[in-house]
Parts: structure tokens; sequence; C-alpha cells
DNA sequence: ATCAGAGCATGCGCGTATTT
DNA sequence: AAATACGCGCATGCTCTGAT
């Protein structure tokens, strides 16, 4: 527009929108402009790691266990608390070793302004270095271009059992084990000799079979309960984990239609003798049984 | 010797997702 | 609906490094 002569021209003539208001990008948001600020109290560096010697041995062998897929580089999330002391992360194509955190502010709100848990780590880098930079320091890096490494199996193991069998103070009873016999009339489950549902539930035995008549997990049918045992902490998807490990193709492999009509696979029903079923319990609750498998020609437990 | 640029660590705001 | 948490994005300020 060339002939601008009032303010309204002025307005009319805003082709970037710069004299709304509200909007993004007009010139009341302030943009680009310093705020007042804190000072880093610290800025960390990193220098080199004295006793690197302590560490070195470790990042070998994570780098031989990430070859041999024992374990994964896996996409950064701090939603399941990923961040904790004693793992592996890649962070820009190097691989790290959260040695410790030492949390000195929580995450609280102070009149409208939040605040995050933070505080110092000791981090050390496979180059021989190590930092003290801090905790969401080193979150906020990992989102840039990190990965988490994940644990081993074997520390799946003994981090499941630690929370599976020792029951201390703190601990509260988290729910049951239990074994159960089908009272099916499918001639299809009757053909079965030896079928037992090995489960967990939060809540107790008695309430969580109420429905079993409607619930494909229990064949549609009534359930004998044949043993029960309180359970502590347990995590329920590697507890199923391990039994399909254990019980292999003995598990049972059976289309079960609900009320509906809709086909499910119920998990949980093996096929062994009751005392193996026993004892397999048992390896759970004692640690063992991920170095025993079930073998089901000569119907008995031995090593893997 | 000086300077520009890259890399690192940090504080803090903001939009969106998740809880409450 | 409101409060909070999360996942960034961005600016700052420092040091180190390589080019001039």
């Amino acid at each position: 527009m060339s002939d601008i002569k009032s303010l309204e021209d002025i307005f009319n003539d805003d082709d970037l929108g710069l004299l709304d208001d509200g909007k993004d990008g007009d010139i009341f948001k302030i943009k680009h402009v310093p705020v007042q600020r804190a000072a880093a109290d610290e800025v960390a560096k990193r220098k080199r790691c004295k006793d690197f010697d302590q560490f070195e041995h470790l990042f070998k062998d994570v780098h031989r266990e990430l070859r041999e897929g024992k374990r994964k580089l896996l996409p950064f999330n701090d939603k399941g608390y990923q961040l904790v002391e004693g793992n592996y992360y890649v962070l820009n194509g190097l691989l790290v070793y959260l040695a410790d955190i030492n949390f000195t502010s929580e995450a609280k709100t102070v009149d409208g302004k939040r605040f995050r848990k933070d505080g110092r780590t000791r981090t050390i880098f496979e180059n021989g270095t190590e930092s003290t930079m801090l905790y969401r320091s080193l979150a906020k890096a990992l989102y840039k271009d990190g990965r988490i490494v994940s644990e081993t199996n074997e520390q799946e193991n003994s981090n499941f059992y630690t929370n599976f069998s020792g029951i201390t103070d703190d601990d509260t009873s988290t729910g049951y084990i239990y074994i159960l016999k089908s009272k099916s009339t499918d001639s299809r489950i009757q053909s079965y000799d030896h079928l037992y549902k090995i489960g967990f539930a939060t809540t107790t035995v008695e309430k969580r079979i109420a429905n079993a008549k409607k619930e494909p997990t229990y064949l549609m049918a009534d359930v004998e309960v044949i043993a029960e045992y309180q359970a502590f902490n347990i995590n329920p998807q590697k507890f199923e984990y391990y039994l399909h490990a254990f019980f292999g193709e003995s598990c049972l492999d059976l289309l079960v239609a609900d009320k509906d009509g809709k086909n499910h696979q119920p998990k949980e029903w093996f096929i062994a003798p009751l005392e193996v079923i026993q004892q397999a319990v048992e390896l759970l609750v004692n640690g063992q049984i991920m170095s025993y498998q079930y073998n089901k020609f000569k119907k008995e437990i031995e090593l893997r």
C-alpha cells in the first residue's frame, strides 16, 4: 500500500500480522530478550578419570554384550525412570556409565514456579573422561542424541529375584501365586491328564476366580484351587515370561471362545504332573527357575 | 597472538500430555 | 478444569581448538 494516511491504514497494511494481538510472532510478544536468570552454581567439565582402570573392563563387557545381543540399544525416554545409577547409555555415540546420582533438589513448586528434581552425577565416559554434570543436563543430552543400553538377561533375573524373594519390613504383600485345575467339561480340555494353571493375582485368589466361568483366561469354567502362595513385589510380566521359558512347548495351546464368540488364547496353563508344577513355583520363589527347564518327554525337570 | 567456531553444561520458558 | 510432569527448544557463558 502506497498511500498510508491514517492509523487504520497502518493496521490494515500489516501483512505479517505483527500488530495483531495475542498471536505468536507479533511484536508484543517478547522474544530473544534476555531475562534475569540465576548463574550456574557450578559448570561441570569433562576431565580425565583417574580410576578409569576400574571402569574400562565394564565398557568392554558392555560392548561385547551388545555384539552378542545380550544387551540392546533402546530409545531414551525417561518415562519409566530410565536414568538410574549403574545403567549404561550411548550419548552422541559414546558409551556412558552413570556411576552415581546425588539428588540435592526435589521436584517442587514455589508460588507457581516449578522446580525439577536435580543433582550432581558421576558420569563416566568410555573415552576415559568423567563429568559431574547435573542429572537434568544428562537427561537432556540423552533426549537430544542418546540411547539407553538395556540390561542383560542375567541382570534382569537378579533384579527380578531381589524383588521377588527378599521380604523386608518395607515390603507389602502384592499378591498371590496360585495353582489351579479346571473343572471344564470341554472334551478338548478333559483330554489332558495333567493340566494346571499357574497364576498371579493382586487380590485374593477367591476373588480373582469368582468369575472364572465367564473368563477365557480360566477356560470359561469353574476351577479348583490346588495351592496358593503369598508373593511379594511381583512383576507379572517377568513372572509369565519365566514360566513360559521353563515349560516351553508344554504350555497349553488352545483357543477358547468367550461369551461373544471372540477367541482368546489363555496363557499360564501348563501340561505337566502336579509335582512338576509345584516344583516350578518353588523354583520361581527361590530364584532358580532360569537354570532349569521341563522335559515333557521324560516328564521331569532338568538343568538348562 | 588473536579470533572464530565448536562443544559442553546450564537455566528457564513453553506446548503438550498426564494426573488429579 | 486445573495442576503438574515431561520433552523439548533456545539463549547464555564458558573452554578448547584450529585457522589466520
